[in-house]
DNA sequence: TTCAGTAAATGACTGTCGGTCAGTAAAACA
DNA sequence: TGTTTTACTGACCGACAGTCATTTACTGAA
């Protein structure tokens, strides 16, 4: 039975044509500048095609969201292999977020836009549950680290490791939020660089975690 | 020249009139799904009349975001001052932020949502400038509470407090946006309260402010 | 009291876009 | 060869932001 096999390849494989297109115009325009139609373009497929294989605009959207954070996750596990202890691994985890953001500015921004999203109705397709469990690993791998500083005595052993990960997590979040939409006029107005701002919250919240 | 006069004020009613619609339908419906027929409808007004008073239901909603960014300050300014140092002036801020987000939370919500759309084109409109302005403003607040704090010897005197309040801004803006958004969900599962989190993010926080 | 001029308000209309569905073409099958 | 299944199409729909020709209400001069 090789057709069937044949087809259910083909059929991912224009999945992630899909999915790739969608990338692209994603990046190029913005989410909500993106229209279907230019999905399709790009695909070099029908509107009605890309209602097969995705439910909406959205879920498309999700998809691409969910990259961003398996990027981000996999800058994590790269940057903490090379420091041998706890607190210079949660400092790697704070420059691998400042990475992300430089270098992949489409991601982070997708990421932070699905982050600040309100969310009415509970997400329960398959794809939010996938992207929702994405982030718990990857917060699990913070936990992890800040446990491992504890115990080896780099970090501060009051602390309560899961409410400190969660705590870094959206502090970093609202740092960069601030850092790139409208606060940026107000960094400006208020007369320092965003270079120099990033660099300073990371001082000011390693105050609070060392030991 | 009274004839003049009392139209001059029956167009500001009017405007009045408009924000009030529109800030009940946004509260009732999010800013996505209400419809400018909607706040017509609420206003007892044609759709037309509305454009007559605001140019775009963007500007109508940063009308109302502007409305919130007031309250916010407000907030701030009559719970500092009951507050007789530094330190516990940074606090009471600290507890007007929580107090707003849940005595408004469709204030805090339509901030938010403002605070993370990505601006493509500068914001060049009167009430866009008139925003920014307010949240500088309020900032101020802040820098000159820490700067208080540091002269009387409460707060850590090798802080900066530009960047020590903006820091701080961008810190409550992310851990709350984590607590009501998606977030919640990895709280959840990760098995701590709202409360607590945000409980233990001012603990957090505080040690590195202390002197 | 009349009426031309003006400002305010209207709502039918337009264009755009997410999403749908009846129809088509081609591959698979019997 | 005829029949069924599968993948795909694009014309179409409803919703909604925004527009504009027309109507309504008021003003102030004759």
């Amino acid at each position: 039975m090789g057709i069937l096999e044949r087809k259910e390849r083909e059929k991912l494989q224009r999945r992630q044509e899909i999915i790739d297109a969608a990338e692209k115009v994603f990046i190029s325009k913005g989410f909500t500048n993106s229209t279907m139609d230019d999905i399709a373009s790009e695909a070099e497929l029908s509107k009605g095609t890309l209602y097969l294989y995705f439910k909406s605009k959205e879920e498309l959207f999700k998809v691409f969201v969910h990259r961003a954070i398996l990027k981000l996750q996999e800058l994590f596990v790269h940057n903490i292999s090379e420091k041998d202890n706890g607190i210079l691994k949660v400092e790697a985890i704070g420059e691998s977020y400042i990475q992300f953001y430089f270098d992949y500015p489409f991601y982070y921004q997708a990421l932070m836009f699905e982050e600040s999203q309100i969310v009415s109705e509970k997400s329960d397709d398959e794809i939010s549950k996938e992207i929702i469990n994405t982030k718990i690993k990857t917060n699990k791998i913070l936990v992890d680290t800040i446990i491992e500083g504890i115990n080896d005595g780099s970090i501060s052993p009051d602390l309560d490791p899961i409410k400190t990960s969660l705590v870094l997590w959206g502090e970093s979040l609202g740092v960069l939020q601030l850092v790139t939409l409208k606060g940026d006029i107000i960094c400006k107005e208020m007369d320092c660089s965003t270079e120099d701002l990033i660099e300073y919250f990371f001082e000011f919240t390693y105050r609070a975690l060392r030991k």
